[in-house]
DNA sequence: GTCTATATCTCGATAGAC
DNA sequence: GTCTATCGAGATATAGAC
């Protein structure tokens, strides 16, 4: 699969930050190399120095960049005119096919979360401020509306957010283990039947039994 | 919480895998320093490698013995007199306890899938040749059971081996970010919650509704 | 703004005394 | 077996020409 296109424009600073995010996706902060990156980009490795002075800095701003737009696009999964059950399958597919459609972003948050959590904890307070999270803010708002309505048992928002998100990220993070251990021949329809597995199995875990 | 012994040996090798292990799992492979092992152990950075050599090989040592360790410890989560529902139940409750116990498990083998894929599955590989693991093996056995029995809806049994391992792991993974983000106060309780909260939604999830 | 060349630094590894 | 001292590779960062 081609490395969806993050930073689009043709500028030099543009071709940094893609070619910055996808190496510090593939090898972490401390693995990723300058002169690597400087090579994707297809510029001179001091040009990476000229617009963003340290290696520190690069990655700050692609983790800024990349997180903020990932937000944005999570947005737009929310309809308060369905049900509470179909807002939370509508939310588990577009979260899904969100992050399939960049697969690299769960190793980028991980290892940072991994290695350097105070970066992503600062990052996330940071875009807090900014504006209203749909998750988790919108999500949990959700949650407690079907409780209150009757269609979900008494579950505790968080745990079903941490659940959602840790079940939806976590095949991308261990794909390449997957492949061979659980013999999966023919990816493509695994991550389909993935997606409508995580709908039903989390609907069906969260609605109350009649 | 203090880190727990997994190499409680005295001797210097013992020291120096124990501390290994701590700063594997916080920084990664490339991340950790040889001279912060050192400290750690309360050692010479020589005796490191006069001991394993290499910062390479002693990684990999650190991953052969956890690994086996932790598989072992899952094995006896199965009960074959009980009722596949309810060996889920134990399964997914002991291996939370299992992960519980030692947190930075999660991130020492999520680092590693996410930086160095080939290190894992060769990893894996080779445990899977010294017998049957646990997981996936019986689980999947498991699931099987519970389908041809009735009380499972169809799932694919890989779909929800990636599902219970990520929903249990993630928690421990993004601890130090869901803290001050789902205002969590009182972490133990939570995660006391978090176990019993999971048993019920991977279950229901599971479970045919009549 | 972009390049070449080079300085500087970090860190794994080794040599050798004890 | 354990330490001190040091080497050398490889990487970040900078100086300076164009």
């Amino acid at each position: 699969m081609a490395p969806p296109v993050w930073f689009d424009e043709e500028s030099p600073k543009a071709e940094i930050l893609q070619a910055a995010l996808q190496e510090f996706a593939e090898f972490g902060k401390k693995g990723a190399r300058m002169q690597s990156i400087a090579d994707r980009a297809g510029v001179n490795k001091a040009l990476l120095h000229y617009y963003f002075s340290s290696k520190e800095n690069l990655h700050q701003e692609v983790l800024r960049r990349v997180f903020s737009r990932g937000m944005s696009q999570i947005s737009s999964s929310f309809d308060d005119t369905i049900s509470p059950g179909d807002q939370i399958r509508l939310l588990v597919r577009n979260y899904f096919t969100f992050i399939r459609s960049f697969p690299a972003l769960p190793r980028l948050l991980i290892t940072e979360m991994a290695t350097n959590q105070e970066d992503v904890t600062s990052l996330l307070a940071r875009t807090f401020e900014q504006g209203d999270l749909p998750i988790p803010g919108k999500l949990l708002e959700v949650i407690r509306q079907g409780i209150t309505s009757g269609d979900f048992r008494p579950v505790d928002p968080r745990q079903f957010l941490i659940t959602v998100i840790g079940s939806v990220v976590f095949y991308f993070i261990g794909r390449p283990l997957f492949q061979p251990v659980l013999h999966i021949t023919e990816e493509e329809a695994f991550i389909e039947q993935r997606a409508a597995h995580l709908e039903e199995l989390l609907l069906a875990g969260l609605e109350r039994k009649e």
